[in-house]
DNA sequence: CTTGAAAAGAACTGCCT
DNA sequence: AGGCAGTTCTTTTCAAG
C-alpha cells in the first residue's frame, strides 16, 4: 500500500513539513530537481495521500490566549454514557482545540486554550466538569512545546 | 498588543485554518470581500504575527506509521538531571513528534509514532526508558483524533 | 472598500531526452 | 524518471472612484 519513497521524496517531505508555502521552483532548487520534476513529485505524493491538507497554525498567544492545558479525562464507568454523547458535547466547546480518544489510563485527552488561568477555571468548571459522563479529570499546563518532523529521515 | 479583529477577520482565520491553500480571490468570495481587500487583510494578519507559518501535515499512517502513543513522563526527583539534558536526548529520537514541557502530574508529554506495537515496544524500551532522568512513564494509545479551529468564533 | 489593469511569478501541460 | 518551453492561472501592486 505505502508506495516506496526514495531519498528525494523524503527530502521533499522534510522541506514541506517545515514550510508548506515552498514553491515548486524553490523546492526543486533545494532538493536538486527542476521545477516541473519537483512539482510532479509533489503531485504524486499528494495523490498518494501522504501530503495532507496544508493547515495554518494560528498564533493563539498573539490572539490573547496565553494558557494551554492538557486534560486527561476518565469517563465514569457506571454512567453508561455513549462515547458519541461525550464527543458531541466536547466538540461544542470552542476552547477545546483537540479531542483525542485514547486507550490507557484516560479515555480522552483534550487540548484546551484559555486567555488566562481565571478564564481556564471558568472553562473547566462550567464546560468541562459538566460534560456527560465525566468521571475524573487530570490537568497539565503547557510550559513550552517543540514539534519535530517525525520519522521521515 | 493584540490588535482587535472584527467579524471578517475571524471569518478569514476560520477559513484559513481549514485550508491554508485558499487563494485570496476564493477567500474574498467566502467572506464577502474583494480579492484585494481580502489579500490586504491576510497580509495585515500575517504581519501581526497571528497567521503563523503554513505547516504541512504528513499522513504518517500512509507512510506506514500506524501507531501513535502519548507518553506522560515524570522525571526522577533525585537524579538532578537538567531539563536541557532530557530535552536534547529526547529530540534526537526520530519517532518523537512532539515534546511538551508541562506542569502537573508529569514533567513532559511526548507524542510518539511507530510502525506497529512491536515497533513501539522497541522505541519505548531502547530509546524512551533509557533517557536521562526518567522516573516514570505512563502511556495512552491514540484511537482517533479530532482537531478543531479553536476559540476564534 | 471597490474596480480594473498591468507586471511578476507560479502552476500545470506536452514534448523531448 | 527528469528537463525545457510554453500556456494559463494567481498573486501582487498600483491608480482611481
Amino acid at each position: 500500500m505505502s508506495l516506496d519513497l526514495d531519498a528525494t521524496d523524503r527530502a521533499i517531505l522534510r522541506a514541506l513539513s517545515e514550510d508548506a508555502t515552498l514553491k515548486a521552483s524553490a523546492l526543486g532548487r533545494r532538493v536538486g530537481l527542476s521545477q516541473s520534476a519537483a512539482w510532479r513529485r509533489v503531485r504524486r505524493l499528494t495523490e498518494a495521500g501522504i501530503l495532507g491538507p496544508r493547515r495554518l497554525d494560528l498564533d493563539l498567544e498573539a490572539l490573547g490566549f496565553g494558557v494551554t492545558v492538557f486534560l486527561g479525562v476518565k469517563l465514569a464507568a457506571k454512567g453508561r454514557v455513549s462515547l458519541e454523547d461525550f464527543e458531541r458535547a466536547v466538540s461544542a466547546i470552542p476552547e477545546v482545540q483537540t479531542v483525542e480518544h485514547v486507550l490507557g489510563l484516560y479515555d480522552y485527552r483534550l487540548r484546551v486554550v484559555a486567555r488566562d488561568l481565571p478564564d481556564f477555571e471558568r472553562v473547566l468548571r462550567r464546560r468541562i466538569m459538566t460534560l456527560p459522563g465525566v468521571g475524573g479529570v487530570e490537568a497539565n499546563v503547557l510550559l513550552s512545546e517543540e514539534r519535530r518532523p517525525g520519522p521521515i529521515g
